[in-house]
DNA sequence: TGATATTTCAAACGAACGTTTGAATCATAC
DNA sequence: GTATGATTCAAACGTTCGTTTGAAATATCA
């Protein structure tokens, strides 16, 4: 029996959540049903209420597992930023890529399942279902209050109520680029060869993104918010 | 019997398209069940299948009623200021407001339920449902190439596989701003006055969207892709 | 090995789903 | 008024949903 593969301690949770990741993506929250769900997983019907109680309780963890540790790694790269800047602002730059990097780099990595959570992320932002805006919002609420805080001291002319529509801009384009990347074709000109080049994605949605941001106020003159380089 | 209600010739149809445009919006395709909707819209279970076939046929007869109507006046608008300009390019600026105008005006529709859809209408962008998607890639394909034909026009200098890009994030901005203002609340901030304000999110979503569609490109100099003014 | 949790499994639960049916009701035209 | 078609209605259809159950299988440890 010495070369009979071992059974991780959590294997089935593993595999469930795997499984649920794709589907959910693929059918959302409602049309993805129990029993194709432990299907795809290889698992009994009744393992998914056995190891998380309903499956709202797995669509709860389901973000868990991967939102934690994301917003985590986005304050930690903007406290290595902040700490490197030595109590200087940051640029405006800087801080757009330590929030988006994170997800943006997910996208390529197709085999731990990285791709499907950031594309199942993206759709879930306009998820209808109060219980799952709230628990989203939850996750989220610390990490926004800190690059809030981050965008006002890069750019103290823009005002607090603009800053607030601009990262909500930010943050939509952010989310429709992770959900909708193949799937909805609405704009023909696609190339395909772009379909897995996060790398040069993330440098297009970068530098749209921070035009977006330092855009000129709606009544201003011609000046971008950033008074100086 | 002459004080009697005069009931038009089609009233259960837009009772039940009413009902289920609020009820997609907030509930998701799959979460508004036929019992509730047609509860909501006052009229009998059978009501939906017996005028519409089938639910799925009426989630598609909830597009057509006002997606046509919306991407004819975009192309409108946008014959009306190319006629105008009599040859010359559009500015960008016009272009965007041309495509965006509509939509956002409806937001401030919530007596005809305006609001309703184009909340609908940016949370479907990011559906999974294959046959949904189908569906609006379809109804938006000739407006999009129309527009892209405009754009590519006015920016001579962006390539083409650029300006896909940028159409791709502008219009995921706009999806966001459709369908997350006053349902996800990631970002505090949020001044409730805004709310219903939507000449002021115009300007500022006009703004973020000109920004982004002059950025530089990822590797030029520092100049925004515009020549000259 | 034997006792004890932990996990898996096939089967079934009641509830809700979209849809169909056939009679009842209404409107319209002769 | 009566015949004809359109619409509404209560009831039921078969299916699928998320969940529960209690026994069987497996792992853990004295």
């Amino acid at each position: 029996m010495t070369l009979r593969a071992v059974k991780p301690q959590h294997e089935t949770r593993r595999r469930i959540l795997d499984a649920a990741e794709e589907l959910f993506m693929q059918h959302g929250f409602e049309g993805a049903s129990m029993r194709l769900l432990t299907t795809k997983a290889g698992v009994n019907l009744a393992a998914v209420n056995y190891h998380f109680g309903s499956k709202d309780a797995l669509i709860e963890a389901v973000f868990q597992r991967r939102l934690d540790p994301m917003n985590a790694a986005r304050l930690a790269e903007l406290d290595r930023l902040e700490k490197e800047a030595r109590g200087k602002p940051l640029s405006p730059e800087a801080i757009i890529r330590a929030f988006i990097g994170e997800s943006l780099s997910m996208i390529e990595d197709s085999r731990n399942g990285g791709r499907n959570f950031v594309r199942l992320l993206g759709r879930t932002y306009t998820e209808p279902s109060k219980p799952i805006r709230t628990l989203i919002g939850g996750m989220y609420a610390g990490t926004m209050e800190r690059f809030k805080a981050a965008f006002a001291r890069a750019l103290p002319e823009l005002p607090s109520g603009e800053l607030f529509w601009r990262m909500h801009f930010m943050f939509g384009t952010l989310s429709y680029t992770l959900a909708a990347t193949d799937t909805v074709q609405l704009i023909a000109g696609f190339k395909p060869e772009d379909r897995h080049d996060s790398r040069a994605l993330q440098e297009r949605l970068v530098q749209f993104l921070i035009a977006g941001l330092l855009a000129p106020m709606p009544g201003s003159s011609s000046n971008t918010v950033r008074k100086a380089a």
